[in-house]
DNA sequence: CTCAATGCAAAGTATTTGCACGCTC
DNA sequence: GAGCGTGCAAATACTTTGCATTGAG
């Protein structure tokens, strides 16, 4: 009903990431995991899983949240995606591979959210992290306040989760 | 059952503010308040709901796990308590009145959290932030890598490996 | 007296797990 | 074929909400 369909010779970079990480662990491709990946990676912003699931519900309305979580927990361990949290109590995720690392600025009145990147940031979170002789593997940094828009008075009603809902479907 | 004992006169500067926000807020105080804001205070550490929950309970069993939780609420609201999310599922609370803002280094081989404070850091969050016409109100800076210890062999086997490993590479 | 606060149970959310069947390798 | 993958339903885990009762102001 799902079955895999003919492989194509032009995989994309990250396929073969996922391929290669999937290989390794001993799994096995599918096209459920195929087309999780494809939509993953042609939505730009953050998702949540469900937001994910309702997306691949469009192409195929057979394929389970349970899979789309699984998928998603795969994708993270393969490198391919980020697990990024917002505080709204759910688990979102967004593209890792080969991008360049940022930082979030996010309005509590809008919801929405900022991305940003500063090398200083990153040297000076280095430094301190050889003071305490601490390895970093990774970090996340996250600002809570107001953006410019909302602190104009353009105020929407304070729907956080809505609002960021409402970015990541339009994408913007 | 559970009155409101004796108003003393010493009342701590924190449960000035915490008194002045109920007032404010047109809120009532209350004997179960009262005891919540007390055994947080005296806590140092980072608790999650069940853990004040479980220590306020010790002083008093008949103090419900709703008024715990919705008291963190009221102490967060009244900025004597700061809300962290270690993406362990649970939303952790510590003191945050008077104290200086700190952020966190989380090994993720043994669990160990190092709090550390840069003004550089905060600085530099500043301008960006004001690049982007944004206003902070709150950040949280969360490391996740190696501590010394562990690099150097030393492997405490301290922590829940499963929560230590959600940690890694997640937003809280 | 009035209305907020409390505690319990029930309801929400977000995510995970058990299981029988289907599909990849 | 052997064993992983899938979808469903049920189970979890944390937190919030409805409601009758209690208590602060």
């Amino acid at each position: 009903m799902m079955k895999l369909p003919k492989r194509q010779k032009g995989l994309t970079e990250e396929q073969e990431v996922f391929l290669k990480h999937i290989r390794k662990q001993g799994l096995k491709r599918t096209a459920q995991r195929d087309l999780i990946l494809e939509v993953f990676l042609s939505a730009e912003e953050h998702l949540s899983s469900e937001d994910l699931y309702r997306l691949v519900r469009k192409q195929d309305p057979s394929v389970g949240q349970t899979t789309v979580y699984r998928t998603l927990k795969l994708l993270n361990e393969a490198g391919l995606a980020r697990e990024v949290r917002f505080g709204d109590g759910r688990t979102h995720y967004e593209r890792n591979y080969k991008l360049q690392h940022h930082d979030h600025m996010i309005c509590s009145e809008c919801g929405r959210i900022i991305e940003f990147f500063s090398p200083e940031l990153e040297a000076i979170q280095d430094s301190m992290a050889a003071r305490h002789r601490f390895t970093v593997t990774s970090h996340l940094l996250r600002m809570i306040g107001i953006c410019a828009g909302c602190r104009r008075g353009r105020k929407r009603k304070n729907q956080p989760k809505a609002a960021v809902q409402d970015l990541v479907e339009n994408g913007g």
